[in-house]
DNA sequence: AGCTAAAATGTGATGTTATAACGCTATTTA
DNA sequence: TAAATAGCGTTATAACATCACATTTTAGCT
């Protein structure tokens, strides 16, 4: 059981460590801007990288931003549903897993006779601190 | 309580015609395409007409795919929260809604005093025919 | 080491999805 | 009717993603 292993290739290491530097989502484009000097040029050695991150379980894309983040935490061994609660007005992303929330979509797929794959499931809204400031 | 009133506007009524007629999901520009015939030109007569009916709940987009359905149900009154089963293989989407996961997600988004708004989830898989069909 | 097959990479072209911006027209409201 | 608002048409452009194919690198073999 090999998991997590940073897979091999030549932006890997540099797409990672790059986001984790940063505290919200980056496009692939934002990617490859900050990769120049490394010698990124084409939007498709970002894509690939990225693919194999996101396989590796070292990052995630946000379905409905079309941006990715660094996997913050360690807990993806087996997980199926992992939920990235995404702020919209400051753009923080929480990552979070909820046994009771994966359940309730495994029976739920089950009952529909749907063979679901593993999921990354982003939910928009407000953090609290952006609640609290956009009541001024 | 006037939702799911049909908002107003040129291609809404077509559009939603058209998505009906499919049984799978469009994407803006096949939308764009199937309406020549009425007079629509550029993608931004879609993607306002689109943005009107997902507010009024009545077509969906599925974050993943970056394409449209129809709703084809009538239980949308006070959800928050749309499961859309779709099939990689065949393409197929299914609607439901779901108390548990919906409570669970609510509860989720509480611990971590999240603001979450409407959320529609789409959940990748294969659904029974295609499971079936692809151990052939 | 030398060979070969497979995997990874570089790169230009292209495909796909979505919005900005701005002017015009129709409708509503004062 | 004048002003304000909402809707619409249109061009251009931004933003996101993949295809296709040549070349290079790597891994496994003898």
């Amino acid at each position: 059981m090999t998991e997590h292993q940073i897979p091999k290739g030549k932006f890997i290491a540099s797409i990672l460590s790059f986001l984790h530097d940063q505290d919200k989502p980056q496009s692939a484009y934002d990617i490859l801007d900050a990769l120049r000097d490394e010698g990124a040029k084409a939007p498709m050695q970002i894509y690939r990288a990225l693919a194999k991150l996101e396989e590796a379980g070292l990052a995630h894309k946000l379905p409905k931003s079309n941006s990715w983040i660094a996997c913050h935490s360690h807990h993806h061994d087996e997980a199926k549903l992992l939920i990235l609660l995404s702020c919209q007005s400051c753009g923080i992303v929480a990552e979070h897993e909820d046994k009771t929330l994966q359940s309730a979509l495994t029976s739920l797929a089950e009952k529909s006779q749907f063979n679901a794959l593993a999921q990354t499931i982003e939910v928009e809204g407000a953090c609290l601190p952006c609640q609290t400031k956009d009541k001024e």
